[in-house]
DNA sequence: ATGAAAGCGCTAACAA
DNA sequence: TTGTTAGCGCTTTCAT
């Protein structure tokens, strides 16, 4: 068996309460008790059970973070900077992977909540109104990030809209006239979570039309690849393909390499999110910059702070920058 | 305030066993009853306290993993094996990053221990009697990965001496001559466990002494970029650079071509690990592939058997295969 | 400064 | 079939 305070309290002939002072640092014990008491538990190996104080004190110190999946660099590196910054903060972190199902989410928060965690940061693959409610049933701090939910959440993000316009025009100006956007399928449009996305494709869209262009593409689905053989890129206008994220303007770039392209010379691409291994990648992708590792630290600071003060941080939500990098393949 | 079960006893007019019979379908409870409970448990939105529940069960139904961090890829593909399996068995995970460092480890293993999970899985930085002694102290099941400690521990890796033996060999076979093998440093050499990266220097070393072969640079700094700074490659017989990992096989390459040397023509580069964004690299980089989801799979596997049956799945250490893949590169 | 005791929410053994 | 009760290990309040 474990080694309790009451082994302590009868191995040092003092009550409970008086180990419970001594080991937790608080008044009202006199110098040489609290050493013996110390001296007895070190010696026992007394290790606290977290799992009893928290049932007194209402609070595990751990939060839980509920992401799609680790495929993608840029949630592996997100979460390791929450990992990071919620131990500095003395929480522990339960992670909890959706694979994108909204049922699966719902069963994660759901045995979140159980566990008792002290707060979620959530990558969100449901919303609505249900959800929400459903949500503030748990009653438990919640930090949503990338993806938007409502107003009623606290929001760490980008501004995707802004920064894939923005890219789209730098594209734009070096004189492309035919646009492809490739992105991921739609299959659940209306009922999941695709806020950043959607925010992309609009900001790609509002692009396009502030340079009255009219010619576009869009690919959503994950046969892209496919759709791209058809077409002959040297025998059309000057094209560039706008990759929603680094990963598949990977496979695209690789696709085209394939296929005898050069890049950029026939055809342009961009991607988003400027993982961390594109340095490895030539030509050097077109991509939009942004710091994801700032997203998870303000994501922990944020809830710590919700729990410890009852309120977020900002009233209004965080929105971090950007940064448009030309690279080689347009 | 939450509800409890004695707020459903309450409202139904029964006694809290009788709650707990119903909620989790215990036996000698009559169907209606049930049902009644049942009933009020998802009208009052009942949710169950597993904090309490781990208390009186001694069974958290969480699991630890300790990991170095998450820059590598293969750590996150891990991760996410892990978490996959973890909850098909309806366990929990909580994950801690050790930064490499030896008291981080220590403290974050002595967390876990202390919120009572059911079970680690570690991939230890910290190795020697010392720490085997503290780990035997937790008494919580501990299964290794990657890093081998003692017969003590379960182990799930793969034969990495073989494994680079056997991928030099092939290296050897092309005709190389010379060979400079990069690896991390060994600032902690004999504290640190650095397992992986001894095993697959020493596999090095025996493809090279199985061949006769004697001309080799160790080079086991960060700084290894400019060491190779100083080697003119056209200039001497025909080398090849074998590295722990890809990871640092990039570097180099990159390194390289910017140096204007042609691969494999001027010098042949080698990984380890297969990592998965090598599809996108040009010329493919030979490498070592294992199957890093398997080893997820199988120390979750192995770590629930030991809870659930009190030992472990297999005697004795489990290592699976490996597989040369030859690319451009050499 | 210290002890005694109640109780966090749940489970499990024993009574009825 | 159902109720009662004693904990799980800890914190906290109230006595002493």
């Amino acid at each position: 068996m474990r080694v309790t305070i009451k082994d302590i309290a009868k191995h040092c002939g003092v009550s409970s309460g008086t180990v419970d002072r001594a080991l937790n640092n608080r008044p009202g014990i006199k110098e040489k008790t609290k050493q013996k008491v110390l001296k007895a538990a070190k010696e026992l190996k007394y290790r606290p059970d977290f799992t009893a104080r928290s049932l007194v004190k209402g609070r595990t110190m751990t939060l839980g973070i509920v992401l799609f999946d680790l495929y993608n660099r840029s949630f592996a590196q997100l979460l390791n900077a929450v990992e990071l910054r919620a131990r500095q903060y003395g929480y522990f972190l339960y992670i909890a992977l959706t694979d994108k199902d909204m049922e699966n989410e719902k069963q994660c928060i759901e045995y979140l909540a159980n566990h008792k965690v002290d707060g979620i940061i959530l990558f969100s693959v449901n919303k609505g109104q249900e959800f929400e409610e459903y949500l503030h049933g748990i009653s438990i701090p919640i930090v949503t990030i990338f993806n938007f939910l409502s107003a009623d959440w606290e929001y760490i993000g980008i501004p995707e809209r802004a920064a894939m316009r923005n890219g789209v025009s730098h594209i734009i100006n070096k004189g492309y006239q035919q646009f492809i956007y490739i992105s991921p399928p739609l299959k659940y449009e209306g009922l999941t979570n695709i806020y950043t996305q959607e925010e992309r494709l609009h900001g790609f869209l509002e692009a396009l039309s502030a340079n009255n262009l009219t010619e576009t593409e869009i690919i959503r689905h994950n046969d892209y690849l496919a759709d791209l053989e058809t077409i002959d890129f040297r025998k059309q206008a000057k094209t560039a393909i706008i990759c929603s994220c680094d990963l598949y303007a990977l496979e695209v770039m690789r696709f085209l390499k394939k296929k005898g392209y050069q890049i950029p010379e026939d055809v342009g691409v961009m991607g988003f999110d400027n993982i961390d291994v594109l340095k490895y990648i030539s030509p050097s992708l077109t991509t939009i910059e942004y710091p994801v590792e700032d997203i998870g630290y303000k994501a922990v600071e944020s809830i710590v702070h919700k729990i410890e003060n009852g309120s977020y941080i900002g009233k209004e939500t965080s929105e971090l920058s950007y940064r448009f990098i030309a690279g080689e393949s347009t």
